[in-house]
DNA sequence: ACCTCACTAATCAAATTTGACTAGGCTGGA
DNA sequence: TCCAGCCTAGTCAAATTTGATTAGTGAGGT
């Protein structure tokens, strides 16, 4: 699976009642069309699949005020928000080599109660090390690892990559012990959408080094 | 662009002609379908559409000798030669953060000279200091990087696997200065794939730690 | 008054990916 | 002998993703 689901529900969940618009410039203004497959098409598409699976239910709205199509406004049901928790608690927890996922998922870490999420990362930093275990074993053949050849640079650099996510995952636990950021049940929580009619610091595109910020 | 085209293709042109089942296995083989989308029907849908483009010829052969439908057999063309080194080139030297990209691409650097494999590299890590600059600085707002809250763990992940990416790809490119593995035009290469009727040691599926070997 | 640009909000066709399924032949045990 | 299970080789529908395109509105310049 994707990230798109996750952001997704995770966007109208934060808004309440969302349009596509709104979600898509959320994402926007969170980077996540750099690092995940948040383009129109895709979040459009996400929005209607998930009204037809009863994750969300879709309001048609008038013409609306400022040009364009007509709008339709989203919002998330029960069974949405459930499916929401279950996709971040999998996202933290397992490692599945695809960064777009667990970056997703950190946007929503903090609707999470502070001990669960440290003990999810925790189960994510085993289950990088038990996968670590897996595949050095499996690739490391009795008659020496030069049968691979440079094939065996695959692997070493997946291993690579397993440890640096795992020492990275490990500093998270620490700063999440001790003390930082606002989790579920703590009080005014951080809200990392835009406001209806706020504008978005961030320009489309590439993160540009001129950013006339 | 995923990384399919390019391992489908090369794993046509290292076997000179090869049906879709025989490059199936090889990207088992190579363990592909763990960090890669390298299933059936990714497979045989790019074959198909690249034999259409005419990058791959195919041919119709006899039902064949055992058991299975009809089976086709690919060529690889001149176009279908460029092709595959402008995507082999292309993957080793930009950091797009998908990691299977650069994968599939290590599995054939060998099949560039050594000179030219290194100075790709070389240009792979520039690129990801020249990404890290333009990121660190669109993320470090004036106001003080509080003001992004839990939001900044996520390009603090991505910087540091950035990092981490760099730091690995420095270590490869020490190795083959140091003289490790066969490149283009320095003889006998080592050729990672399985010969008609090889048995393929590793079992479908995931790396099973109880591996039988 | 006219034209161009940018923004809002979304749609669409084409390409790709997923995951399940088909169908013939072979093998080994009851 | 018969049948369950596996291997070979691939197909197919449904879901998703991509990249381009549409269409209305308001602001600014000439």
């Amino acid at each position: 699976m994707s990230a798109i689901r996750l952001l997704v529900l995770g966007a109208v969940r934060q808004h309440g009642r969302a349009h596509g618009y709104q979600v898509r410039n959320d994402l926007e203004y969170w980077g996540a069309h750099e690092w995940s497959n948040a383009k129109p098409g895709s979040i459009y598409h996400a929005l209607k699949q998930m009204a037809k699976q009863g994750f969300l239910v879709a309001h048609e709205i008038a013409p609306s005020t400022a040009g364009g199509p007509p709008r339709t406004e989203y919002e998330i049901t029960d069974k949405g928000t459930e499916e929401f928790l279950t996709l971040l608690r999998e996202a933290l927890v397992t490692y599945d080599q695809k960064p777009d996922i667990l970056s997703a998922a950190l946007g929503f870490i903090v609707d999470l109660p502070r001990r669960e999420a440290v003990e999810l990362l925790r189960r994510r930093v085993e289950g990088i090390e038990e996968w670590r275990r897996a595949v050095t074993e499996y690739y490391t053949p009795e008659d020496g690892p030069e049968r691979l050849g440079h094939i065996g640079e695959i692997m070493n650099f997946w291993v690579h990559s397993a440890d640096a996510g795992a020492e990275w995952t490990r500093g998270l636990i620490g700063r999440i012990e001790g003390g930082a950021y606002t989790f579920a049940g703590e009080g005014e929580p951080f809200v990392g959408v835009l406001a209806e009619g706020q504008e978005n610091p961030y320009a489309t595109g590439e993160p540009d080094p001129g950013d006339p910020r």
